[in-house]
DNA sequence: TATGATGCAACGAACGTTCGTCTCACACCA
DNA sequence: TGGTGTGAGACGAACGTTCGTTGCATCATA
């Protein structure tokens, strides 16, 4: 009905965004239940009460964050890796983009971790299938360098766990102004994960 | 004043340790705040008010268990590599004993990991500062095999963060009925950690 | 009898959430 | 043009519940 003009369009600060944003960096400051709903509200500018206009429940909050977060992350491997048949420069571009996307939104790192227990068991499933996605798109790319015969996996499941292991990590220490910048540390893991499989 | 005799001192199942134990359990499982203190007296079989006659607060008893579970893993590297003088031989030690540390009391990792928050300033520098020796043991493990010209390490914190993450990650999924023995589980890890500096 | 743990009720505070009310921009119609 | 209806959201108080913690009478044991 509205927006009849479509050159109005652009000016968009939703607060429903506000506050999306408000929790996720509150919760990955504080944790999930460290965080309160007058809190967040605080944090965006308004009232507990007003924050339901945007949201259904706390829960329904955290649960959005952290299936974007994951889906973000394995669209961002996706990208990166499709239609590069190199086996040993499609792993380089998937490690680049995991330490990227987990560097990018580090904060919302620690919220990824654990908090999935405080999520209802439907919901806590949801997120783990995707979260098994995630871990076979890895596995995918180590099938490829393995029928190249360009990689030498000993074990596929706890390679995977590695490749996690360390993207999670890097998102727990990394400081915008530390030592090194994102490229420095990103080629690094690469060349140390693809030093045992090579 | 009790105990006059020595002989009858070994019936020990203190109510304070069955508090902690209970404590370490259910911090795990749900988190620390998603666990109350009515919880943890249900778990040890007793009332919440009588939980205060063995500890101060749930805090301390959140900084007990943390300080606890990394003293005791910095002295199984400690313990499992001295006086191994083989620079290989000496990281092969020290991840097997992150390792086998992570999986014997595999619950506390998602303790350890992110619940520092919820310790108050003080509290939480203390168990920062033990973190830091923690990182500084892999650290001189590094250094010495680049003194005997066995180690190549591109970057030292990045590398001791690598084997910190793995061993994080093991405790994460490890469960004793899985696939693979613990022995397996090193001994991979021990293979995967050296490939990129050797 | 002295000592310390226990059981149980209760405390004030904070929690997530709901409620009725109010504001205000905008479509509609005379 | 001016009045009216409508719907989205802000507001602020209050809901019932649960939280960590305390006080105190009771009980076991030395």
């Amino acid at each position: 009905m509205a927006d009849t003009d479509p050159l109005h369009r652009p000016r968009r600060a939703t607060t429903a965004e506000a506050v999306r944003a408000a929790a996720l960096r509150l919760f990955a400051e504080r944790g999930y239940h460290a965080t309160s709903m007058r809190d967040i509200a605080a944090a965006v500018g308004t009232h507990p009460g007003s924050l339901y206009n945007h949201l259904e429940s706390k829960e329904d909050l955290l649960f959005g964050l952290l299936r974007e977060s994951i889906t973000d992350r394995l669209a961002a491997i996706r990208d990166a890796t499709e239609g590069v048949d190199d086996p040993v420069q499609c792993f380089r571009a998937a490690v680049d983009a995991i330490v990227r996307h987990r560097l990018a939104e580090h904060r919302e790192i620690v919220v990824g971790q654990s908090e999935l227990r405080a999520l209802q068991p439907g919901r806590r499933h949801a997120v783990i299938t995707l979260r098994d996605d995630y871990e076979e798109a890895i596995g995918r790319i180590l099938d490829h360098g393995m029928e190249r015969g360009v990689f030498r996996v000993r074990d596929r499941k706890l390679t995977i766990y590695a490749v996690i292991a360390v993207g999670q990590q890097v998102g727990r220490w990394y400081r915008p102004d530390g030592r090194l910048e994102i490229e420095q540390i990103s080629r690094f893991y690469q060349d140390f994960l693809l030093a045992p499989i090579t």
